[in-house]
DNA sequence: CAACAATCACAACTTATCGT
DNA sequence: ACGATAAGTTGTGATTGTTG
């Protein structure tokens, strides 16, 4: 096999005309490097080095490998100084994959972090819903994933969970505003806005749906977690949120939210994934840690 | 003779390949 | 999954052969 130790060797005896020269600068036996060679004339079929009583010289083919090698030591410089520059963190992108609600709150708080300690390293962000965000990570088109009850997938792999309840939101003066917990069975009477079957959300709703028997007929479909959140906020009726989609809201005390009470809602999770086995990009594993502190802070 | 490369025998490691 | 063992690699130092 082809090393690039013995291309080091034979660019040393390149560079020196010698063996023993190279041997020495190498910090090798003489013999070591003798015997590189002879195996790289073997391996390439052809003499490498005219062998003089003083030293050795190119052969005509020895030329042409002495020239690529030169690139190569070249390259091979250029590519540590980059790799050195990746590992410091002076370069880089990070892909990112997030379902809407992680853009409301938590990403850019996490992309603002980051950004202060890494200003050379940029992101690409993109949104799905949880199924897509999934495909999107076995696909490698992100390197991270953030989904809310993202659908199991054996090659996708859960690197932190935070439990996320399912919670009611509803305008501040909404009657079930003030309550502990609420039914979904008891929310029938309001209208109602849900995502549509690619979020999350919906599944998790439609999971309750099932088990308890229900139909809930909602007022409005929507791809977007925006409009869900408004459609609280003015005092439309029910929307369904995790918490960290209308974390800011509640705070602001312009959305009241009211966590389910029926069992899948209960336990629910946000989760950061990533394709199993997949050796992360070093930007990515630095996000990666700031994000995982974020979602601890969610609750 | 001095300078040099080639070769050999052996040690220390690493890698591949088993059988359990 | 594991350790035992064989098979390569890469190293060293001693020695040999060639030649100006």
């Amino acid at each position: 096999m082809f090393h690039l130790s013995h291309l080091r060797y034979f660019y040393a005896v390149a560079q020196t005309r010698s063996i023993r020269k190279a041997a020495e600068s190498l910090h090798v036996a003489q013999s070591a490097v003798s015997r590189q060679i002879k195996n790289l004339e073997e391996e390439l079929g052809v003499p490498l080095f005219d062998r003089h009583p003083r030293g050795v010289r190119l052969t005509d083919a020895g030329q042409i490998l002495a020239k690529y090698a030169q690139q190569t030591m070249l390259n091979l410089d250029r590519i540590r100084s980059e790799i050195d520059d990746l590992r410091a963190l002076r370069r880089g992108t990070v892909k990112i994959c997030t379902v809407e609600a992680g853009l409301i709150d938590i990403l850019p708080q996490v992309i603002r972090d980051f950004r202060r300690r890494y200003p050379a390293v940029s992101v690409t962000l993109l949104t799905r819903g949880s199924q897509g965000v999934v495909d999107t990570i076995l696909n490698d088109d992100a390197d991270l994933g953030l989904a809310f009850n993202a659908p199991y997938h054996p090659d996708v792999e859960a690197v932190a969970t935070q439990p996320q309840r399912l919670y009611a939101a509803v305008a501040p003066d909404h009657a079930i505003a003030g309550k502990k917990q609420v039914k979904l069975s008891e929310l029938k009477a309001y209208p109602i806005a849900l995502p549509d079957t690619s979020f999350g959300i919906r599944q998790l709703v439609d999971q309750i749906q099932q088990s308890a028997q229900l139909r809930i007929e909602p007022v409005l479909t929507t791809d977007s977690i925006q409009m869900l959140v408004s459609f609280a906020r003015l005092g439309l009726g029910v929307a369904f949120l995790p918490f960290f989609a209308i974390k800011g809201e509640i705070r602001n005390e312009r959305i009241a939210a009211v966590p389910l009470a029926d069992h899948p809602a209960r336990n629910a999770n946000a989760e950061i994934i990533v394709h199993k086995g997949r050796q992360l990009p070093i930007p990515a594993e630095e996000f990666l840690d700031e994000l995982k502190k974020a979602l601890r802070l969610l609750k």
